[in-house]
DNA sequence: CCGCGGGCCTGAGAGC
DNA sequence: TGCTCTCAGGCCCGCG
C-alpha cells in the first residue's frame, strides 16, 4: 500500500490511541512478518508507555518511555485498525476492509486506555523492529535514508545535488529512498506528471555542472510538495485494500492525473496527449510523453 | 555505479 | 462457477 501520505494518515489516525498510553500487551499471532520478530520483540514493548508517534520516510516509529523505539514498515499490503471498547462491543461497529477475516492480524497492541490497535498484513512484506533510540542514526534500515521532502531541509539545491552525476533516470532517483525519503511508485507518477518531467530524463539533468539547481529542479521540488500535502488532506490514496485506521477511505486517488490512467486523455490544459504506460525498473510507469520532457 | 531479473507473500481482477 | 494468468502502493539480493 503505503507511501509517505498514506503513512502519515495512519500516524494520524494512531496517534490518538497510542500517545500516551502503555502497551500494556503486544501480542504477535505469528513468529514472523517479513522478518523473524525479534526474541524479545514483545519484552521490550510491554509496560512501555508510548511517548510520542512519529514517523520517517514509510516508517511509523513509536518513542517509547524505556528510551527504545518501535518502527514499524506497512510493506505493500500492511494496515493499522483501531479497535475501541465501545467498537467491540457494538455490532457492526467497525467495518473491516475484507469482511471480518482476521487471518492476517498479526500483531495486537492492547493498550491502557482500552484501545486493541491492530496490524493486519496479508503478504507479509511489512515489519517491525524494537531499537535503542541511540542506535536509530547508525541502523541498517535507517541510516542511508535521505531528506523528508516535506522537512525545511529539502530544496531544489539538496534534490539536484543528490541527482548530480547519476547515470539513471529521474524516475528511478525519486523512487531511491537515498536521494528522497517516503516516495513511491504511484507519487513519483504524479510529482513527474505535474512538473512536466520526462521519467527517462537522465537524473543528472537536474543539475548544472556547477551543481547548481536548474529550474527544472524547482518544478519538481514544488510538484512533489504540491502532490504530497494534496494526499495527506485527502487522507491518502485507497487502492485495492488500504483505508484510514477508522476504516474510512481516503480519496486522493480520484486525483490521481497520470497513475493507473493509461488511454485516457492528458488532463493538461490544451494538450492532446495520451497517457501511457511502460515498464521502468520493473513497475509500471504513467505519463503523457506529449508534455513530460 | 547501473539495469535487470528474481524473490518474498497473498489476493483481486480479467479472461476463458 | 471456477480455473489460470497477470498484476499490485516495497524492498533486497545477485548477476553481468
Amino acid at each position: 500500500m503505503p507511501e509517505l501520505p498514506e503513512v502519515e494518515t495512519v500516524r494520524r489516525g494512531l496517534q490518538p490511541a497510542m500517545e500516551g498510553a502503555v502497551i500494556v500487551r503486544a501480542e504477535t499471532r505469528r513468529g514472523d512478518l517479513r522478518f523473524p520478530f525479534q526474541p524479545d520483540f514483545s519484552a521490550r514493548l510491554d509496560g512501555q508507555t508510548v511517548v510520542s508517534l512519529g514517523r520517517r520516510a514509510k516508517y511509523l516509529q513509536a518513542d517509547l518511555s524505556s528510551g527504545d523505539v518501535l518502527l514499524m514498515h506497512l510493506g505493500m499490503s500492511g494496515s493499522f485498525r483501531v479497535v475501541s471498547n465501545a467498537a467491540v462491543t457494538t455490532p457492526g461497529g467497525f467495518h473491516h476492509p475484507r469482511g471480518d477475516d482476521r487471518t492476517h492480524d498479526h500483531v495486537l497492541f492492547h493498550m491502557s486506555n482500552g484501545a486493541m490497535i491492530v496490524f493486519n498484513d496479508p503478504r507479509r512484506f511489512g515489519y517491525m523492529k524494537v531499537l535503542a533510540r541511540a542506535d536509530m542514526a547508525s541502523d541498517p534500515l535507517l541510516k542511508d535514508i535521505g531528506p523528508e521532502p516535506l522537512g525545511n531541509e529539502f530544496d531544489a539545491a539538496m534534490l539536484a545535488g543528490a541527482c548530480a552525476g547519476k547515470k539513471t533516470s529521474l524516475k528511478a532517483a525519486l523512487l531511491d529512498q537515498r536521494v528522497v525519503a517516503g516516495l513511491g511508485n504511484i507519487y513519483v507518477c504524479e510529482a513527474l506528471f505535474r512538473s512536466r518531467l520526462s521519467p527517462r530524463r537522465l537524473a543528472a539533468t537536474l543539475s548544472t555542472k556547477k551543481n547548481a539547481p536548474t529550474d527544472h529542479a524547482v518544478r519538481l521540488v514544488e510538484a512533489i510538495h504540491a502532490v504530497l500535502h494534496q494526499a495527506i488532506a485527502a487522507g491518502g490514496s485507497s487502492l485495492r485494500d488500504h483505508r484510514q485506521t477508522s476504516g474510512e477511505l481516503g480519496y486522493f486517488q480520484h486525483s490521481f492525473q497520470v497513475y493507473d490512467r493509461e488511454g485516457e486523455s492528458c488532463s493538461t490544459g490544451g494538450c492532446a496527449g495520451i497517457v501511457k504506460r511502460f515498464v521502468q525498473n520493473g513497475r509500471s510507469t504513467f505519463w503523457c510523453p506529449k508534455c513530460q520532457r
